[in-house]
DNA sequence: CTGAAAGCGCTAACAT
DNA sequence: ATGTTAGCGCTTTCAG
C-alpha cells in the first residue's frame, strides 16, 4: 500500500533520483533512451509525486483556501463555482470550509489553513460582515493576511487595508428601488437582512436615501429586517399583510427572502406581482425557476469568484493589486414586479 | 514574510528543536518553565507548525478529496454541508472539485489528488452513474482506490467491489410511484433523467414494475428521459402537455426536473395539484419553499454525506466496512400531489 | 547529460 | 527532562 517513490523509480531505471527528477520536471535534458526508461516506470507504477514533499521544498501548496459561510446557500456554490474555473486555469484546488457564520470555526479553519500553508485564501461571510467587529477576530483575520495573501469577498474590515473584491451593493440596491419607483410605487417596503451587518445597513442606507431623494416618504414599520432566509422573508411579508396599510411593493435583502415573502403573500391569497411587487437580490439560479420568476439584482456571482480568484493569484505573484475591486451589478426584471 | 519554523522557536527559548515539538505534541513531559517560555513564544510569533512537513513524516495529510459533478445543483451542497460536519469532527479538512460531468476532469482531479495525497476519497457523480463505464476510466478509479481510502456515493462500478454508500434510489421510487397510485392515479407519467445512467434506468425499472404489480399498463410515449435540469423537465412536460391524452401525475426523476414540468404545467394554465400530481425526488431545501411546495423523495442529503465520511474514516483506520452501506429513503408528502 | 549532497520543517527513536 | 540524529520524498545547486 506504501506508494511508490522517486527513488524506487530511480533504482529500477539504473539512475540517481536527480534524473527521475529532471524528466518529471523537464527541468535540464535527459538522454532520450533513459528518459524513455523512466517514463515507462513511471507509467507502469502510475508514480505521482508526492506534493508535500515538493511543496516543502518550494514552500507552495497549489492549494486555495476557502471560507465561506453558507454551502447551502445558492449564492455560494455559484461563486465557487467561479472560484474553481479560475482556479483550475493555474492548477490550482481549493480547500474548502464552511462557517455556518461561527467565528469560532472561522478561527479554526483560518489556523487550519495556515498550517497547510495554502498559497492564498478567500474568505467569503461571518466577521467581514460585521458593522462592529470585535477587535481580536479583526487583528486575526490581519494577521494572517499578514503571511497568507487574503482577500475578502464582499465584505471588508474597517480600519484595515485587507484587499477586497465586491459585488457593489449600493449600486445594486439603487437600481431595485429605483426600478420599484420607475413602475410608480410610492408606498414600499424593505425586508429582511440582519441590521448589524453591513450588507443590510448598506442596503437600507441607500433604499432610504434612494426613496427620499425621490421625495417620497420613509415608512418606518415597513422596514423590516430581520434575517437571510426563506422562513425570515415569510415571517417579515405576514407582518406586512397583518398592517392596515400595506405598501404596494418590497425590496428583499436578498433571493430567499424574496422567495419567503411570495411565498407568505401567495398563501394569503394575494397575487404576486399584481397585488404587490416583489424585488430580490442575488439572482440565484432559482429566481428565475421560481413562480413567479423574480426581478432581482444580479451579483454575477460566478463572475465574483474568478475574479476574487484573479486578485488572489495577482497578491501571489507579488503584483500590485487595488484595494477593492468592485463589480457593477445588474438589475435583471422578470415577473414579479409590475407597474402599479 | 517567511513563516516561522521550529528551529526559530527553538533558537528564541534557548532548547532544542526536539523540546519545541515536544510541547507542541505533548508527546513527553516538559518542564513547566521551559513550557512557559516555549508557549509564549509561540504565541508571540504566532507560529503555525508546517503541515506538509508533518505530514511527510506521519504520511498523512488531513485532508479528504470530494470530488462532485455539480456544485449548483443543491442536493451536492447539501451532501457537502454533511460531509464537513462529520469530517470536521477528526480534524479532516476537504479538498474539492467540481467536475461539471467531465471524465477528463475526474481524471486530472483524481490524480492532482493522489499527488497531494489525500487520506481518503469521497467520488461523486460521472462515470460512477454510468451503465456503461469505459474500461480504463474504471480501472483509473480502482487503481485510485487500491492506493488511497474510497467511498463511491450514489454510484458503483460495476464489475469492482469498491465500497459504496448510497441511498436505496429503487426503494425510494417504489415509494413514490405507490403514493400517486394510493392516490387513485392510473395514469402516470415518468420525467426526466438520462437513459445511460444508472440512476435513471433503476428508476425507470423500478417504475414500470411498480406499475405492473398492480396491474396498470405503460404508456410508453410517457415515458420521458432527457436530462436533470430545470429547462429538461419543463421540455418533457410540455411535450407531455401537446399529447391528446395525458397522463394525471408525473413522477420526475429529481427535484429540479419537478419544478421544471411544475413550471411549464403552471404557464399552460393548468394549476398543480389539481390538474395534475407531481412527485420529484432527492428533496432539496428548496423542494418545501417552491409554490407549491413539493411531494418528493428524501434522499437524507445531509446524512449521506456524513455516512460517507464515517465509512471512509473506517477504511482509513482499516477497519472492515460493508460494500455497501444503503441509506432508506423517505417520502415526503407536500402539496403538489393530491387525489385524482 | 548525470550523480552526489544539501536541505525544506518536522517527528521519533535513541542517547544522555 | 532534554538534546542529537536520522529520515519523510522531493528539488536544486554543484561537480563532474
Amino acid at each position: 500500500m506504501r506508494q511508490v517513490t522517486i527513488y524506487d523509480i530511480a533504482k529500477e531505471a539504473n539512475v540517481s533520483i536527480s534524473t527521475v527528477s529532471r524528466v518529471l520536471n523537464d527541468t535540464a535534458p535527459v538522454k532520450g533512451s533513459t528518459r524513455a526508461k523512466i517514463e515507462e516506470l513511471i507509467q507502469k507504477y502510475n508514480f505521482q509525486p508526492n506534493a508535500m514533499a515538493r511543496g516543502l521544498l518550494k514552500n507552495e501548496t497549489g492549494i486555495i483556501g476557502v471560507i465561506v459561510p453558507d454551502l447551502t446557500n445558492p449564492f455560494f456554490p455559484e461563486v465557487l463555482a467561479g472560484v474553481e474555473h479560475e482556479a483550475m486555469q493555474s492548477g490550482h484546488t481549493f480547500l474548502l470550509s464552511n462557517t455556518i457564520g461561527d467565528y469560532a470555526k472561522e478561527s479554526e479553519y483560518l489556523s487550519i489553513m495556515r498550517e497547510k500553508r495554502v498559497d492564498g485564501i478567500i474568505f467569503m461571510g461571518g466577521r467581514i460582515n460585521l458593522k462592529h467587529c470585535e477587535e481580536h477576530l479583526a487583528q486575526e483575520l490581519v494577521q494572517c493576511a499578514s503571511v497568507i495573501p487574503t482577500v475578502l469577498v464582499n465584505g471588508g474590515l474597517r480600519g484595515t487595508d485587507l484587499i477586497r473584491v465586491a459585488t457593489d451593493e449600493s449600486a445594486g440596491t439603487a437600481l431595485a428601488v429605483q426600478h420599484l419607483i420607475d413602475l410608480g410605487h410610492t408606498e414600499i417596503g424593505f425586508i429582511g437582512g440582519e441590521i448589524h451587518m453591513t450588507t443590510t445597513s448598506n442596503k437600507l442606507r441607500v433604499f432610504r436615501k434612494t426613496l427620499k431623494d425621490k421625495g417620497q416618504k420613509i415608512r418606518e414599520e415597513w422596514l423590516l429586517p430581520d434575517s437571510f432566509s426563506i422562513d425570515s422573508g415569510k415571517n417579515q411579508m405576514l407582518k406586512l399583510l397583518a398592517m392596515k396599510e400595506r405598501p404596494t411593493a418590497v425590496f428583499c435583502v436578498n433571493d430567499y427572502t424574496a422567495i419567503g415573502a411570495i411565498k407568505a403573500a401567495t398563501e394569503a391569497g394575494l397575487t404576486i406581482p399584481d397585488d404587490m411587487s416583489v424585488v430580490g437580490f442575488d439572482d440565484i439560479p432559482l429566481a428565475h425557476h421560481f413562480i413567479p420568476e423574480l426581478t432581482t439584482v444580479s451579483q454575477q456571482a460566478h463572475e465574483l469568484g474568478k475574479t476574487a480568484v484573479k486578485v488572489l493569484k495577482a497578491m501571489m505573484n507579488k503584483e500590485k493589486v487595488k484595494k477593492l475591486t468592485s463589480l457593477e451589478p445588474q438589475l435583471i426584471i422578470r415577473q414579479s414586479s409590475r407597474r402599479k
